[in-house]
DNA sequence: CTGAAAGCGCTTACAG
DNA sequence: CTGAAAGCGCTTACAG
């Protein structure tokens, strides 16, 4: 079935029934009941290829998740906390446009080229990206050849600087506002020996998080211990392995800034099994919010990445995009929030 | 830059190059490097709607996840843990095969088009139909049409009386089985009042497994009260309400069999509220196990679904489908595990 | 081994 | 308001 036997069943040409497919205006009422009545009788839907070859969109956005680091790292992204309700969110919001998604993950260098591919290809109208190490030169590539795309979590700095033109939005949240919240909180409770647990550098969060950790102790005028500046690299594992040096190590902070969820349940454990009650012994936060964060005991305080309006944004902002003529480059940081539970109390 | 283009460069015509890029064998190695030469150089990607269009496959199967009650529930569908490590294996296996997924939540029975309309549209060449409601008449159109497809957790004998000729997989685990085992296990612990929340009966597992704890109970002779059987639907909210009711009523069997995690983590949240001691006052066991069983307080005894391998496998399925000629129905069991932790003990 | 040509199923100026 | 025709960018018999 394709639109050459609907115009014949119909008695119309192929031009009209195209018309009526598309909505064009002027097609009289009846002509368009007429074909749309054939149309649903042989529940017709006109072949993608065929309409996006001829000129029109694909209706599909590309999600590229990235993380190079999730490749060996058994968990692998979607049963990543983050990514998951993220990868939702975007389908979520696309369908219910009557968009498509096509979801692709990078778990090696190599594979970043998939991403040029599937616009290449035009295989996708637009893209999002998301994830760690992504790469500025395929952003930027993308960028300079005119497609619409979405990051998240990533350096407006470094997008500004190295993209002039081009259809991009840039979506990250307010981490150092975060940090510096989950800081003044524990402050509040009296806190001065406060040591981080940090995620990983090349990862736009990772770096601005850990600054602003720096920074808000400055400011206060405290200066933690060397040892108590772990490096989790946003890991499980190797926060673990962190935690345990620093147990070993004696000298503990009073509380300790995990700079993920998934590092402060690491370390949570790590201590538990050390025999330190949390929080009496020590105060632990974490940053993201995920699932697990309420369900663990002592229940996680922590800081809301507003994950699902970030996806969101980043699915609202492409599909404006795609409609655009003009091309500009706009930057949004949604809020994080404190959300205080079970995990922390005053130093002693 | 179109074939034509790279042909001209090349110095040989579209179909020279056309078959470089179909790795045809009748092509000499000198006129093969040449135009891969300027392919390389130019990063040419062949259009691919042209591609379709001319007969040749889309590379990308559709992932349609449904789930009428998802939607008003308020965790969405990729935040259902169940869901979740699902999509990310079907994704992971599909890429690293070459091969796009298109991903699309179903939330309302209008929306069930959306799979028909995907290959219709000839966006996909195969699909993948995982979640709950799935709806017989929709699939059996699908295999009628002659696309091949795998669903996942669903009937048998319901598409097998249904759909005479397709190619279809059909892919379950041992529901039965595992109820049998975590049962067995109860049973050899002492217990003899066991109790079942049960899933939604309008799904093919949350059938099998209430039906496999009849039949368990009535060979060993064991009758349950009536109080003890509990209507969780498969829902966080729901499961909470009917522990509730049973604790209000007062007499407690000493084993509740949770015909998934998500309610078993809601009952036992629920019983501990009451002030009973898990697996002290009554053993609870789940089914599924989901990340977070490992994770609460007391770590879940529970029956681990392999959905992982069942994804997998679905997507091998639908691989071999694309490439057979043949339709033909195979079913798949694949084994569920008894994964035991700290929730259950002996009664009193 | 390779090119010219037909064809895939649409859309959209163009002309009437 | 509507049809004939060109064109989108490929692939693949067909003929040589």
């Amino acid at each position: 079935m394709k639109s050459e036997d609907i115009a014949r069943l119909a008695g119309v040409s192929r031009s009209t029934v195209s018309r009526v497919i598309n909505n064009y205006k002027n097609v009289p009422e009846e002509t368009r009941k007429k074909v749309m009545e054939v149309i649903e009788r042989y529940h017709f839907h006109p072949n993608n290829s065929a309409r996006v070859l001829a000129g029109k969109k694909t209706d599909t956005i590309g999600l590229f998740i990235v993380s190079i680091a999730e490749r060996t790292n058994e968990n692998h992204i979607y049963r990543n906390n983050y990514f998951s309700p993220f990868v939702d969110a975007v389908i979520d919001r696309a369908n219910a446009n009557g968009i498509y998604v096509l979801v692709n993950s990078i778990y090696t260098v190599k594979d970043y080229e998939k991403i040029k591919q599937a616009f290449v290809e035009r295989r996708i109208d637009a893209g999002i990206i998301v994830g760690t190490e992504k790469e500025i030169d395929v952003i930027a590539d993308v960028a300079a050849m005119g497609y619409p795309f979405s990051v998240i979590d990533y350096s407006s700095e470094k997008i500004l600087q190295r993209i002039k033109k081009g259809r991009v939005a840039v979506i990250n949240c307010t981490d150092d506002e975060g940090i510096r919240k989950v800081i003044e909180y524990l402050i509040s409770l009296g806190h001065r020996d406060i040591g981080i647990l940090s995620g990983r550098m090349n990862t736009y969060s990772g770096r601005v998080r850990y600054e602003a950790y720096r920074e808000v102790l400055d400011e206060y005028g405290f200066s933690p211990m060397e040892e108590w500046v772990l490096k989790g690299e946003f890991i499980k594992k190797t926060a673990a392995q962190e935690v345990l040096k620093l147990v070993n190590h004696g000298k503990l902070p009073t509380a300790l800034v995990c700079c993920n969820d998934d590092m402060a349940l690491s370390a949570i454990e790590v201590l538990q099994n050390s025999r330190l009650n949390i929080p009496e012994d020590i105060s632990i936060t974490g940053f993201d919010d995920i699932m697990p964060a309420s369900l663990v005991k002592p229940a996680l305080t922590t800081v809301r990445v507003p994950l699902y309006s970030m996806a969101q944004k980043a699915v609202d902002e492409v599909l404006r995009m795609i409609g655009a003529t003009s091309g500009n480059i706009n930057i949004f940081n949604l809020e994080t929030e404190l959300v205080v539970r079970d995990s922390c109390a005053g130093p002693h």
